[in-house]
DNA sequence: TCACTACCTGT
DNA sequence: CAGGTAGTG
């Protein structure tokens, strides 16, 4: 039986990639909701299954350390249920690389670590999206925003995961109505029941997220419901089914060459996914920067800290919209990376982050700040508001 | 376009 | 009510 690697025991034998904390906060990217599928695992130690892969990361000041799995398979206890296995034979064809990897390990070998390979420092690249320089925009956020620069000084290094369309889209028809740590025990469910089984690491089992194929079939809802997905679980299965049948394999990668709005639009056309979730998988998988998911948090960052009025009570799509056009303008086009660090610090389990900072003082002086800032735009909208008061009443 | 409601489940 | 969506009037 293998175990999570552990940095202080066995450093050698993890490999590394330049990092500064700044660039990259493992703790508020991968625990802020963005992605459900990584642990903390040990103290600082991070391990969660991307790009068919089970990784455990930890970070230095300005290292980031990395682990690598090899796929260790126990084929006697692992319950496959038959149709699975028909679906996978089904999709031999088209499988990718790394499953043609999963076969060979299957045939018995159980080291460790895998491989060094080359390609897993481009797949953290790609994952971390490491190129975009986060400290740039920043600095380049705090001088548009106050209150952005004030929250960003304590919640350094939140960064966008480019993850897998499939995954991103549903995990988060999962999420409506939800909150993070069902959406976490759900998706697990979801990857037990349906994903591939990649390795066992103290007991814990690592399954891949499900493909595609293997949500289509009519018998999922029934399983998900079981598994206590509510009502969620026909869309799951609706929207795969939709997917397969009616576009081309590779229709929702290729929604990341089509412009923002059309790819949002085409997404929005799957049971289950409204708005919101449609702005999740354009922000987090097909590279839309510029996309931003207004949930409640967001909705209450407006009017909180930016005394945002319009529509202050009603969540209609118009609003909905007007909120992100706000955001965008404010922030400009990577706005949905500025407001993932203002999401983050708006969670209740990051809040004692906060605690030692602040002087209350600057924190009224900045909303008087803001308020004057955002009073013309604000004025406009509370007319609005008005005129809709009188009305009903 | 807007307002209202049902939908699953857990706290 | 919770990090929504879809159906109805």
């Amino acid at each position: 039986m293998s175990q999570h690697a552990l940095f202080s025991e066995s450093c050698k034998a993890w490999r590394s990639l330049p990092c500064q904390q700044s660039e990259l906060r493992l703790d508020l990217t991968l625990g802020c909701g963005q992605t459900f599928r990584w642990r903390e695992t040990a103290d600082g130690h991070w391990t969660g299954v991307m790009r068919g892969k089970v990784w455990t990361l930890t970070q230095t000041e300005d290292t980031l350390w990395y682990y690598v799995y090899s796929h260790q398979i126990n084929p006697e206890t692992e319950n496959k249920q038959k149709w699975k296995e028909e679906e996978e034979e089904q999709l031999l064809g088209k499988m990718s690389k790394r499953k043609t990897d999963m076969k060979q390990e299957e045939a018995g070998l159980c080291t460790v670590m895998s491989e060094p390979d080359n390609k897993d420092e481009e797949l953290l690249m790609d994952y971390f999206q490491l190129g975009v320089k986060l400290g740039d925009l920043y600095r380049h956020w705090s001088t548009l925003d106050p209150h952005f620069k004030h929250t960003a000084s304590i919640f350094t290094g939140v960064r966008l995961l480019h993850q897998d369309p499939v995954e991103c889209l549903f995990s988060f028809i999962c999420s409506s109505n939800n909150h993070i740590s069902r959406i976490q025990g759900m998706v697990d469910r979801l990857c037990q029941t349906l994903g591939t089984l990649l390795c066992k690491l103290d007991d814990v089992a690592y399954h891949d997220f499900p493909h595609l194929q293997a949500l289509t079939d009519p018998s999922v809802e029934m399983n998900l419901r079981d598994l206590g997905f509510g009502y969620r679980a026909r869309f799951l299965q609706q929207s795969a089914q939709v997917i397969v049948s009616s576009h081309d394999p590779d229709w929702l990668q290729s929604l990341c060459s089509i412009p923002y709005l059309q790819a949002r639009d085409a997404l929005r056309a799957l049971p289950g996914v409204g708005l919101k979730v449609a702005d999740c998988v354009c922000l987090m998988s097909l590279n839309k920067f510029e996309a931003l998911p207004v949930d409640t948090h967001v909705w209450q960052i407006a009017k909180r800290d930016y005394n945002y009025a319009a529509g202050s009570n009603q969540k209609t799509d118009r609003v909905y919209k007007e909120i992100g056009d706000f955001f965008r303008k404010l922030w400009g086009p990577y706005a949905g990376w500025a407001q993932s660090v203002l999401f983050c610090a708006d969670l209740k389990r990051f809040q004692k982050l906060k605690e030692e900072i602040p002087a209350l003082k600057d924190k009224t002086e900045l909303k008087k700040k803001m308020k004057e800032r955002t009073h013309d735009r604000c004025d406009e909208k509370q007319k609005r508001k008005k005129g809709k008061k009188q009305k009903r009443s």
